[in-house]
DNA sequence: CCTACCGATCGGTAGG
DNA sequence: CCTACCGATCGGTAGG
């Protein structure tokens, strides 16, 4: 479900006790890695970065408090790595929803409906911290870093601006594209403060209804 | 335009210089204790209130690093006062917007249209921090402030629900109501994000452009 | 509201 | 990845 959980431990043979110790030509750094990161997402969505230790996120990955530098420079590269793992997640879920190729095949309203699903899909679904965390902290990230997930965040909306287009000229969308997209995605991620996956209306209602709102008859 | 600035120096005689004192009789305290709330909202939306300090506030105040704590109990505190003035202040906005006397003399669109307007003049309006850390700060709260807040909150909602019902019943709003509201105040509440006074367009367009999204034609 | 201060915590590092 | 640690900072308080 979440990208890629590199390889675990190959060598399933007796380990002594206590924790794993890596042995010549074993290498499981992704793992561990990816480990610090998943808490790391999930710590920042919680109680936001700011508030959040590297203790914590050590302490969740069963790690001791100086640990996670091994595996990131600095606190800040652990939630820009969350952040960028979170578009990738996006990006790609986006792109498997409605591939290049079947484009032709869907009506714009039609092609709108799967980005929407697939974009509650990513957000709403269970154990996806990255998304929102990218979504509600960028404020925390350094210039640079600010810019290179910009890069990502634009392609994303590229996905999006064909689609509204058509669907303008077809008399469906009013208000201007641009600021049509800012309005839409921003109902979608708003929906991260209080879509409750227990009560409430299931995505696929939260899918509907949105489509139900921006767009008008046929 | 913002609430109250309660009474300023009414005796403004002669100052010895320095800091002022405050002679036995003269009392400056909702003075200085607003001036303090007006900071700390405007550090706690650029930098979030976890990243900011209370000697931030104090220094942004003309404080030393203790006298915050002698008009409020608590950082926590603060950050509760800031978001309690910034609910009132968006419902006296919205109430100035259209009175309930003058409901009878709009269509369910026109009033729709007002309320999105007061909204985004509350949000984007120059000087205007309490509201966006009022959204984007909840996480901060403890749960009987969360309690309290969300009675005002409540209030405020109530305010969209008729209207939104209305044109639901007329036609012009598809999705059902209580979706829809929560859809529609999260694209408003998103603006934050991204909405630049300078560049892009004007609260006018952005607010044309909101009802032309949400809204059939009659 | 200032002065002076405390205890606790935090991000990060050396050295293995 | 652990151990042991450092320097800096932070929320908050006593006492005026």
């Amino acid at each position: 479900m979440m990208a890629a959980d590199v390889q675990a431990s190959a060598d399933a043979g007796r380990r002594p006790r206590g924790r794993p110790r890596k042995t010549a030509g074993e290498r499981d750094d992704g793992n561990r890695r990816h480990a610090l990161l998943s808490h790391a997402a999930h710590l920042f969505r919680r109680q936001g970065f700011a508030a959040t230790t590297t203790r914590d996120i050590a302490a969740a990955a069963g790690m001791q408090s100086g640990s996670p530098f091994y595996h990131f420079k600095s606190k800040n590269a652990l939630l820009f790595a969350v952040m960028e793992e979170g578009m990738h997640t996006a990006l790609a879920h986006q792109r498997a929803a409605l591939p290049p190729e079947t484009l032709a095949d869907l009506s714009p309203m039609g092609q709108l409906h799967k980005r929407i699903q697939a974009h509650f899909e990513v957000l709403l679904g269970p154990g996806n911290d990255f998304v929102p965390v990218m979504l509600y902290e960028q404020r925390s990230l350094s210039l640079r870093q600010h810019k290179q997930l910009g890069r990502l965040v634009t392609e994303y909306e590229a996905l999006w601006s064909p689609i509204l287009a058509a669907l303008h000229a077809n008399g469906q969308l009013r208000a201007p594209v641009g600021l049509a997209r800012l309005l839409i995605l921003g109902a979608l991620n708003w929906s991260v403060q209080w879509f409750d996956a227990k009560k409430d209306a299931s995505l696929q209602d939260l899918t509907e209804a949105a489509v139900g709102l921006f767009i008008k008859e046929s």
